[in-house]
DNA sequence: ATATCCATGCACAATAGGTGCATGATTGAT
DNA sequence: ATCAATCATGCACCTATTGTGCATGGATAT
C-alpha cells in the first residue's frame, strides 16, 4: 500500500509529522502504527546522520536540522511529481492507483462522478476515494494518500493559495442560499438580502470548522453581525433545525435540500453575494500528469453541468 | 549496505542501468545480483504503471520513457544531495559513512592522506576508499557506491566537465615527464623536448586506456607522429621495458621511479609540456556538503604539498 | 497524588527483497 | 548447422527489514 513514492517514504512521514506534530498523529494520517512511525523516524535520521527530532515535553519536535530538512523537501517532491508526469505524457502509460479525496458534498456531487468516469475509461486504474475535510484533503496529499483533493478554498486558513506544496485549480463558485422556516414572513419571496436577515437568529456550524469562517466572512462583508443562535455540525441537522422554526441558515447550493418539510430556499441578493469557492488541489508539479489533466477536465465538466442546471444562478 | 540514499534505490539502479545497458554489468556495478537488479527493474515498471525496458535481442534496453525518465531523474539527484548538503552544513552533523574512489597513483597519493586524515578527526566515520580507473568511478559515483572520486580529467571521453550529474574541482596538474634508459645519448641532459625523441621507440598503454588519449594528445599539441613500440599497462612494468633498453615512455611525475636501474626522468621543455589534470570529482549538489567540502580541502593542500616538494615543476 | 497523554522499546509476525541455480532465448563462432 | 557463450528471468529459499500490539516510562494537567 504504501510504495507508490520515489522518495523515501521515511521522508514522506517526516513531512507529516512537520505537519500534524506528534507521532500519534502522523500514524493516523499515514496509515502507520505509533510505532511504525516512531521507528522510521529514528531509522531516518540514522541513515541521514542527522538529528531531526528533539524531546519536547512529553512529546517530540523537530530540530531546526529537521524544519529545514522539510522545507527543502517540497521541491524536491514537485520535482518528482513534475518528473513523473512528464514521464506519464511522454509516453501515455497508464498508473495502477489514483486516490481522490474531497468533503461531503463536493465529493458527491463532483468526486463520484469523476471516479465513476474514471472507473469505465481506465478499468484497470484502482481508484480510490477518500471522504475528509479540506485540511485533511491537504494533509493525505502530503502523506501521498490521496493524489487529488476537491475542497473549498479557505482563506485565512493554513494552507494558503500559493503553498510550494500543492496547486490548485478553480473549479465553481457555489453560491450560498438562504433556508427559511416555512412559515416565515419573508418565505414567499423569490430573494432576500443578509441584512433583511440580520435580526434573526442563526444556524450554523461550530466555531474553528470549515464552514464557519465562510458564514462569518459573509456577513462581515455587508457590515452585519449575525446572532448565532445555534450550532449543527451536518447540513441535514441544520435543515431538521431551521425547519423546527429554530432559526434560518445559510446552504450551499450543491448541498442538496432534498424534500425537507417546511423548509424554503431562497437566493441571497444585494451586492454580497456570498459563495464557497470549489477548488481541485492536487501536489505541485503533478498537475501535468495525463490522469490529472483528465480528471481535471471531468471535473470542470461536471461543474459546468452544475451551473447550467441552475439556471437562476444569476439572480 | 544499500540504504544510504533518500531516492528509491531502484531508481538509481535504472541510472546504472541507462549508464551501462546490461543487467549483470548494472548487477556488478551496484554490488547486486543479476536477479536483484532485474527484479528490482520490474518493481519499478510495475510502481510507476511505466513500461521503461524492452526485450532487445538477448538483452534489454531502455524504453523512450525509460531515458525520459532516466535523464530527468538528473536533477532530482542532485537537488536531493543539494538539499543533504545544505541540511548538513547547517546542523553541522555527521554522515557515517563516506566512499571515496580513485585511480593508482592518485588513489595512493592523495586518497590514502585523505582516508587518514577523514579518518583521524572523525573517529566513527565509516570511510571506504574503492580503486577504480576513471570511467568506473563515475559510474560508481551515479550508483552511489561512492561519493567522491579523484581521478584523471579525461576530454574526450563519455563523460563530459559539464554533464549533468557532475561536478568537478581541478586539484592539480601533474606533468609527464620522460623515461629513457640510463644508456641513451640524451640522458645526461637536464631536460629535452618531445621532438628530440620523435623518432625513438615509445612505450605506452593499448589504444583506449586512459593513459593512451594523454599520450597522443601529448604527441598531437606539438605536430609528432610517435612510433608506438611496446604496450604496458602497469607503470611498474612500462619502466621495466624502459630500463631494458626497449624503448622511451611518459611517465606522470606523481607515479614514482622507486629506484628503477637503468632509468632516468627527464622533464619535458619547449611549448608543448604535456600534464594530466587531475580532477575531484562528486554528485552534483553535495559539493556544498561539509565532509565533501573538507574533504577538498584537505585534497588541495596535499595537492599544493605535492608540487613544493617538486621545486623543478616550473622547468 | 492520580489520571492522562505521548513516545518508545520489545516480542512477534509479515513481507519485501536478497542470493544462487536452472532455464530459455539469442547471437556469434567453429 | 551445431555448439558455445552471453544475457535476462523465473523459482525456491533464505534473510532482514519493517510492520503490529502491548507494555512501559516520562511529563503534564487536574
Amino acid at each position: 500500500m504504501h510504495n507508490r513514492c520515489m522518495i523515501d517514504p521515511r521522508l514522506i512521514t517526516l513531512r507529516v509529522f512537520a505537519r500534524c506534530g506528534t507521532v500519534g498523529a502522523t500514524a493516523e494520517l499515514t496509515g502507520y502504527s505509533p510505532s511504525a512511525v516512531s521507528a522510521q523516524l529514528r531509522e531516518l535520521q540514522r541513515v541521514l546522520g542527522m538529528q531531526l527530532l528533539t524531546k519536547d515535553g512529553r512529546g517530540v519536535r523537530l530540530t531546526a536540522t529537521g524544519r529545514f530538512l522539510v522545507e527543502g523537501s517540497d521541491t524536491l517532491i514537485s520535482e518528482w511529481e513534475s518528473l513523473r508526469a512528464a514521464a506519464m505524457e511522454a509516453g501515455d502509460q497508464v498508473q495502477s492507483r489514483f486516490g481522490l479525496g474531497g468533503f461531503s458534498t463536493a465529493a458527491a456531487q463532483l468526486l463520484a462522478p469523476l471516479a465513476a468516469s474514471l472507473r469505465s475509461t481506465h478499468p484497470l486504474l484502482q481508484v480510490q476515494v477518500l471522504e475528509a475535510n479540506p485540511a485533511r484533503c491537504f494533509d493525505l496529499l502530503v502523506a501521498e494518500r490521496i493524489d487529488l483533493a476537491v475542497i473549498v478554498a479557505m482563506q485565512s486558513d493554513s494552507y494558503g493559495e500559493d503553498d510550494p506544496r500543492f496547486e490548485q485549480t478553480v473549479l465553481l463558485d457555489d453560491p450560498l442560499d438562504v433556508i427559511l422556516p416555512a412559515s416565515h414572513p419573508l418565505a414567499s419571496r423569490k430573494t432576500v438580502t443578509l441584512e433583511e436577515l440580520a435580526t434573526e437568529p442563526w444556524i450554523t456550524e461550530a466555531a474553528g470548522s470549515t464552514y464557519h469562517s465562510l458564514f462569518t466572512a459573509a456577513f462581515t462583508a455587508v457590515g452585519v453581525t449575525p446572532r448565532i443562535a445555534h450550532e449543527a455540525v451536518e447540513w441535514e441537522t441544520q435543515i431538521a433545525f431551521v425547519g423546527a422554526g429554530l432559526g434560518v441558515g445559510l446552504l450551499p447550493r450543491l448541498a442538496p435540500l432534498h424534500n425537507a418539510e417546511n423548509v424554503v430556499r431562497l437566493h441571497i441578493a444585494g451586492k454580497g453575494k456570498p459563495a464557497r469557492r470549489i477548488v481541485a488541489a492536487v501536489r505541485r508539479g503533478s498537475i501535468t500528469s495525463p490522469l490529472i489533466q483528465e480528471s481535471l477536465g471531468i471535473l470542470q465538466v461536471s461543474a459546468a453541468r452544475i451551473l447550467n442546471d441552475r439556471p437562476k444562478d444569476d439572480l
